[in-house]
DNA sequence: CTGAAAGCGCTTACAG
DNA sequence: CTGAAAGCGCTTACAG
């Protein structure tokens, strides 16, 4: 057997030596010192653009990537971006969680993610755990949380940028967020329902998150400004959304109040599964009674009579999150600390 | 102002303290050494039981967390879990991964999740990235994989379970997975329809991703055995799965082969877009034509008529091959290297 | 069973 | 602009 001789640098290995190629080992290739190398790569200025170059190529020819785990050690900063959000069973979360994703991951950052589940005191445990990585950025769901989790979320230091939530107007503390007016969007849905001529609106949520609650503000007011309120006609259900719930909460109401003309979802499934069991008992949408819902899920399109909606624009919200998450991990401060992403009233058959 | 005095070990502190609690931080309060509570906080065993004992309540009353980072570099080895699944834009794998996150946090690990997209050179790249976390763990999705990434999955050591898929009967080798029979699911369901006394079945699929294909031999065999196969009416669509797809092919078998009296939609997305679309084109489900899908997804119970489907068992594959893996990571042999989890037809109103 | 020491692979004051 | 040295907070041979 041939006695292979070993290049000299790789001759000497500690009894710890996991073949990986090191900093070290770009640097003793390139002629210059680890420090250089570690300034060189990640672009930080005061390096001599030859010595840049230099560093660049041997690095690339050798195949060396940095160790996130070191590098963390020694910065005190991860490459990881933690991401908040309450179900996965949601796809309107789950849209946000591939926008923002795909974005960051672009920008070489990997996406921790947490289900919080809508709960507050899981959210806060979620969060600590996360925060053990040291991400460098934090994306949250909401403006809503616990104490705790709010004083985490501002010790870490750690740059975060809220999702789907705007603040109202007259806030105090100016976060980080991105979205549209929730309220604004029920309201405007209501003001179309009344446009055309229906006078007895009821509202159907189920989940009665923070968001639900704002779309029911928004339809309790524009009820009031056109003096046709009826607080009865509020349908809250704490049990999560679904489209079999909105089935049985569409019979409920047809039952209870059959004067009703037309029916506001606060989620799509719930008025797919409405518009299901219409068809069932043979309620004609939308002469009889009106359906709308919220959000645009796959399949609204598809359902017949086609459901009439509110088109959000999860995907660019996560997206825009995203990029504005990136901007504050750069250290810069975003044109804007609020990004309104707005929100389309889609006038199908339903309503 | 009164000149407070910090505690001894507090006074003495570098130019680079973090201000976290150290390991060395307890081993002084417990008054051992930093090897002895490395190891008695990891239960390594050799470790005397009173000093175990010690270590942990002084750990707990210092509010001690290990810093991941560090374990990862001093041990090339994170409490990351890698997962590569195909899409996000499919309830199944968010159900996969769902499962398998909860099950794996609830054991201390944090999940990487990566989506390939359904792209091989893709998937190669996410593993790479991932891997880089030394993550201690993987899940992948299904058996079919690049050389490349194969060669990745197995130089990197990093134990590893399949999910979705089993191998064949006859297969060399025997990874590690969890999954069902797709091919039998497939037959089974064919079967099924067989002995309704559907004469001409249809199989209606998109995407067309490993899975889909043995669904579709199960439907072949299923056919040749009953002597009616007919390759015509095979209906492969490349396209991502939709309901809006399943729509237009309904439309479109319907009208090429008005003959058909049943269609096998290979997921029920594609069915419930059938399902709406004979509802809008006033043609009688199952009386003309029986329409059965795959996967039982949200709203398949509230069609009209409800979806015949094959309920299959994501949600337990996902946690089962989390609790397979833990067994792995541990260093100990998992009973069985195959974890069949079956399915069930569910026999509604469609088909 | 326990401890001192080295080492994991980087970053970052500090000095020049 | 560059480098030597220390340090991040753990784990793990090695020796006892």
């Amino acid at each position: 057997m041939p006695h292979t001789v070993l290049p000299p640098h790789k001759a000497v290995k500690s009894h710890r030596a996991t073949g990986r190629i090191t900093l070290s080992d770009v640097a003793r290739a390139a002629g210059v010192s680890p420090s250089t190398v570690s300034r060189a790569l990640r672009g930080e200025r005061a390096v001599d653009p030859v010595l840049i170059e230099r560093v660049q190529s041997v690095s690339s020819k050798l195949g060396y990537v940095p160790d996130p785990a070191a590098r963390a050690l020694a910065s005190q900063r991860s490459n990881h971006v933690a991401i908040l959000i309450p179900l996965l069973s949601n796809t309107l979360f789950v849209d946000l969680l591939d926008a923002a994703q795909n974005t960051l991951r672009a920008a070489g950052y990997q996406t921790l993610m947490g289900v919080t589940h809508y709960d507050a005191s899981e959210e806060e445990q979620l969060l600590r755990e996360q925060l053990l990585h040291r991400p460098a950025g934090l994306l949250v769901t909401g403006l809503d949380h616990n104490p705790a989790t709010r004083k985490l979320m501002e010790s870490s230091q750690v740059p975060c940028v809220h999702l789907m939530d705007l603040p109202g107007i007259a806030a105090a503390e100016q976060p980080y967020c991105v979205g549209f007016q929730q309220t604004e969007a029920g309201s405007a849905l209501t003001r179309y329902l009344l446009s055309t001529g229906r006078k007895r609106i009821a509202f159907a949520a189920a989940q009665l998150d923070p968001r639900v609650m704002q779309r029911l503000n928004g339809w309790r007011s524009a009820l009031k400004a056109a003096g046709v309120y009826e607080p009865t006609l509020e349908f809250l259900n704490p049990a999560p959304s679904s489209l079999a719930l909105g089935g049985v909460m569409f019979e409920q109401i047809m039952q209870q109040r059959p004067s009703v003309d037309a029916i506001f979802f606060c989620n799509d499934d719930l008025a797919q599964g409405a518009l299901m069991a219409a068809l069932r008992m043979g309620i004609a949408v939308p002469s009889q009674v009106a359906i709308a819902g919220f959000n645009d899920l796959t399949g609204s399109d598809q359902m017949l009579p086609t459901l009439t909606t509110v088109r959000t624009p999860r995907a660019r919200i996560g997206e825009a999150a995203a990029h504005m998450l990136l901007t504050l991990m750069r250290g810069e401060v975003p044109p804007s600390a609020q990004i309104d992403l707005g929100f389309e009233i889609l006038q199908r058959q339903s309503a």
